[in-house]
DNA sequence: CATATTTAACTACAGGTGTAATGAAGTCTT
DNA sequence: AAGACTTCATTACACCTGTAGTTAAATATG
């Protein structure tokens, strides 16, 4: 994962979109629907907007194709990008506009402001070990 | 740090102007013009916008003052709100975007995406232990 | 089949953002 | 004092975003 070539930003309300389609990595608008409406209280016109969108984005494709129960013809999206894609690339974004590109003091930051249990600190501690591990190694060679 | 009051989101745009106002603590139009246009091709009038903007927005606070050397009145921009305040909000915010608010997923994101030295790794464990000790003395009280 | 329902496409519209151009008033220089 | 220069405020404008409303076509139902 070193340099996705996702250039189009993800808006806000895109996001949310974003999240479920990855969850179903191929869903149809109205399940997208079903089951943002309830958490979000949008009307299903602003899911399809977005939907729509993003496609336009060249973010997800679109596919026509006829629904199982009801026959109606649905618009079936894919994720053109991975999550992890997509993460890299705003949070780059975000740590050089936020942060000024400060990686250290950001990681400090968010250790701090994020409310960790202790689990989550250990095996978060295990992650940096082994990185640092792994870094030392490529020095190595 | 728990809960800052900025309200306003503060743009990409603004957020360049935003560092060096902070870098000076206090600063005059011209000298905010003089060290970002080099810096980003913009022309003056942008970074004028900019600094009305976040003024507008009461991020900024505005004042008039004659300059030293020359005497043309200036606006003197003074931050109303701390680097970090504006970091904690925006920092939440796109975790809660992004990473759909899973602090865990997104420490490890960072710290395998981030190309920290050998030395911010080991100050950032140092920091992981702090934070620890720390909480477990807050859940012992 | 006639009507209700579902889905989708197209259109809308205000507010935010990037990026200035224009105009006006104060200050400096000769 | 007259023109040059500096600074500031006002206006502009296209594109992005949030958030739908409207229209039309396909499908389901009684």
């Amino acid at each position: 994962m070193s340099d996705p070539n996702v250039t189009e930003k993800i808006s806000d309300a895109e996001w949310k979109v974003m999240h479920v389609v990855w969850k179903h990595r191929r869903v149809a608008a109205p399940e997208v629907i079903a089951e943002l409406v309830p958490e979000t209280g949008w009307n299903p016109n602003t899911v399809r907007t977005l939907l729509i969108r993003l496609a336009d984005k060249g973010i997800l494709k679109v596919e026509k194709e006829r629904g199982k129960e009801k026959e109606y013809i649905n618009s079936v999206y894919t994720p053109l990008y991975t999550r992890e894609e997509c993460e890299v690339v705003h949070g780059r974004s975000f740590l050089e506009r936020v942060f000024a590109g400060d990686a250290s003091r950001m990681l400090a930051h968010f250790v701090n402001d994020a409310e960790l249990t202790p689990e989550q600190i250990a095996e978060l501690r295990t992650k940096l070990d082994n990185f640092a591990k792994k870094n030392k190694n490529k020095n190595n060679l």
